[in-house]
DNA sequence: GCCGTTTTCGGCCCGACTGTTTTCAGTCG
């Protein structure tokens, strides 16, 4: 949680109810991790994870839940969480434990969890023992050497520490999207370049399209006798700035930017949101940096398993583990292994009784599934429809037609009206939007009402040229406005009403992340009343591992919008694509979807280059379940037009 | 703290690696 405090969030002024399921979530959450500090049952501090993780997918209404007695159905709430949270939600307060748990808690413990290598049992042993409860008391600890002494402690630990340290000074714990599969397909590259080496796989969070990256997962398949020299092989090649470690079976390394063989560059963003999130600070550390990465060599029968094993989630796999259980089978990364066979055997000992799996398709198949794609593998429902034959055909990027959001030297872009346009029909796109910023951002340059409407006559020109010459290409005229006070928005209305269609967005972060959830909820309830208002861009105003968006109720705000679709006005929201923001969150796409609000995957582009985005958006919104049908850019430029009519 | 159609008590996914040990605990994924 990025910048964000470690404190219980705030109760609603009115209620009930008194906290928003995204608050809930967050408690949840923080519970938990103070009940590891503090020693408790990691059986318990599983629950509240499980609870955290499941009622922050939750579609229902939790104020209703609560008021009905229904919460206690749900599976992961009983008694006791079930009566602590009605009592929050229904009262506006939370349990005292959980307070006494926040107060007591020392903050510096919970920083000191990001150190590689340090978790909540010996961070809780430093606190009894030596007093320490920051980073800063852990290094004075650890240089004048009295953490070495302490039993279950020694040098080479305390050393550990003090490089740990050292990594999370200069670097963040994880990557974006972006930049985790540039060095990912990177080293499967070289690794399978290597002799030996029969496949090689990227698998984990990079393969399941997270929006940020922790760490590398390679999976690698070799015959046992060529496992040593391969191995050898790794550790020479070019990128590796560390080797963590190195087993029979597993190498654990830190790779930087010397694995690339051009210039590394990243990606571009309006200059002022990068001022806004630390301008060169933030670019050297992304384009600087560095990435851990885990390599796994298996022979050439257990790769599949492997590779559906790294591939995860932990929470898709314990559900996968669970359904192996109910059918007799024991499931690891070496195998599905009749638990009849399989006796006390562990491990690669086990796998020979393994049932064969030529790929990952057969081993859904031997659990009665159908196979999942990797980007749902999250354990928020894939299990229950791949069992029903249910599973989402998932849009992919030949379905794209054209996107909504995107600027021109009108505003900050770099390019200009023709060469964007020129640029969309060359990636084949059959129409492409323009929607320039408005007078209020002065920092991007915002174009004023006459300049607007310029734009517009010139797009008319265009248009009818096109369609007098038989080309299937066309361009919308809108216009990324700003949101003002009270949820205005930033032109006339009969300049608006001009346009073929209005992003509305918020770009004032310092305002609207200074005030509360409910505030700002409402604030963006009263722009999607604005009848020019078509889709709401950026929803949360988040930088991956930038900075964080503004508190707001997303699923009010997707079932406020909602309510407008169904009654015939189209109002949709932003999967804005640059892989700084991917903002829709995936989470929120599958509600947006069942709730029938359509979804525009947006480039933001402010330069030609800036269209490849939308292969980002793509992602995520395969990530979010999301259909070819879900979203408004696999629509025709004629069926686009009638809805924006 | 949650859960249950062989269960209201005794389980809760499973294995590798590291550093500390002389058989194992902590951490990670």
């Amino acid at each position: 949680m990025a910048g964000g405090a470690f404190v219980l969030p705030k109760a609603r002024p009115k209620g009930p109810p008194y906290f928003s399921r995204n608050q809930v979530a967050q408690a949840l959450h923080q519970v938990a991790v103070l009940l590891e500090l503090n020693g408790a049952n990691v059986f318990r501090v599983r629950s509240y994870q499980n609870a955290s993780r499941m009622l922050g997918g939750l579609t229902q209404d939790l104020g209703e839940l609560v008021a009905s007695g229904e919460l206690f159905e749900l599976k992961g709430i009983g008694k006791g969480l079930g009566s602590a949270l009605s009592q929050a939600i229904g009262e506006g307060r939370w349990p005292d434990d959980w307070i006494a748990l926040h107060t007591d808690t020392p903050e510096g413990m919970i920083e000191m969890l990001g150190i590689p290598g340090l978790g909540p049992k010996r961070i809780k042993i430093m606190n009894q023992e030596l007093g320490v409860d920051s980073i800063t008391t852990l290094r004075e600890a650890a240089e004048d050497d009295s953490i070495a002494g302490l039993k279950g402690f020694g040098a080479k630990s305390q050393q550990r520490m003090l490089d740990g340290i050292e990594l999370l000074a200069r670097f963040r714990s994880r990557r974006r999207l972006d930049i985790g599969l540039k060095y990912g397909e990177a080293f499967e590259q070289r690794i399978s370049k290597i002799p030996g080496v029969q496949k090689a796989q990227l698998a984990g969070s990079a393969r399941r399209r997270k929006d940020t990256i922790g760490d590398l997962d390679l999976v690698v398949a070799v015959d046992d006798s060529d496992k040593e020299s391969v191995s050898n092989a790794i550790l020479q090649l070019p990128g590796i700035a560390d080797i963590k470690g190195a087993g029979d079976s597993k190498i654990s390394l830190i790779l930087d930017t010397s694995i690339f063989d051009e210039n590394f560059s990243i990606g571009h963003i309006d200059t002022n949101v990068l001022d806004a999130i630390g301008g060169d600070d933030y670019e050297q550390l992304e384009a600087g940096g560095t990435i851990d990465a885990q390599v796994r060599l298996v022979s050439l029968e257990v790769f599949p398993f492997t590779l559906a094993y790294f591939t995860g989630s932990k929470e898709h796999n314990i559900a996968m583990r669970q359904r192996a259980i109910d059918r007799g089978l024991r499931l690891s990364e070496f195998g599905l292994i009749p638990e009849k066979d399989a006796g006390d055997l562990k491990g690669m000992a086990a796998a020979k009784y393994s049932l064969s799996a030529i790929d990952e398709n057969e081993i859904y198949q031997h659990l009665d599934l159908d196979w999942v794609t990797p980007e749902l593998r999250e354990d928020t429902g894939e299990i229950l429809a791949a069992q029903s034959e249910e599973l989402p055909n998932l849009i992919v990027q030949s379905d794209i037609r054209g996107s909504l959001h995107n600027h021109t030297t009108l505003s900050d872009g770099e390019a200009s009206l023709e060469q964007m346009a020129d640029a969309a029909r060359k990636i084949g796109w059959n129409w492409l939007g323009l929607a320039d910023h408005s007078p209020s951002l002065k920092i991007a340059n915002g174009a004023n009402a006459e300049d607007l409407l310029a734009q517009g006559e010139l797009i008319k020109r265009y248009n009818s040229e096109w369609a007098s010459e038989g080309v299937d290409f066309r361009l919308f005229h809108g216009v990324e406005s700003d949101i003002l006070e009270g949820g205005k928005l930033d032109h006339p209305d009969d300049i608006l009403s001009q346009l073929d269609y209005t992003v509305a967005s918020v770009h004032a972060m310092n305002k609207w992340k200074g005030r509360d959830e409910q505030t700002n909820t409402e604030e963006l309830m009263r722009c999607i009343d604005h009848p020019s208002t078509t889709i709401l861009g950026h929803p949360t105003g988040r930088i991956l591992q930038g900075r964080d968006g503004y508190e707001v109720d997303m699923f009010a705000i997707i079932e406020y919008m909602a309510e407008y679709n169904k009654n015939g006005e189209m109002k949709a929201v932003e999967l804005n694509a640059s892989p700084y923001r991917l903002d829709l969150d995936w989470r929120l796409c599958k509600f947006a979807k069942t709730n029938n609000v359509p979804i525009i995957i947006n480039p933001d582009a402010h330069s030609i280059r800036g269209l490849a985005d939308i292969a980002y958006g793509v992602m995520a919104a395969r990530k979010g379940w999301l259909e070819s049908g879900d979203v408004l850019n696999s629509l025709s430029g004629d069926d686009l037009a009638t809805l924006l009519k």
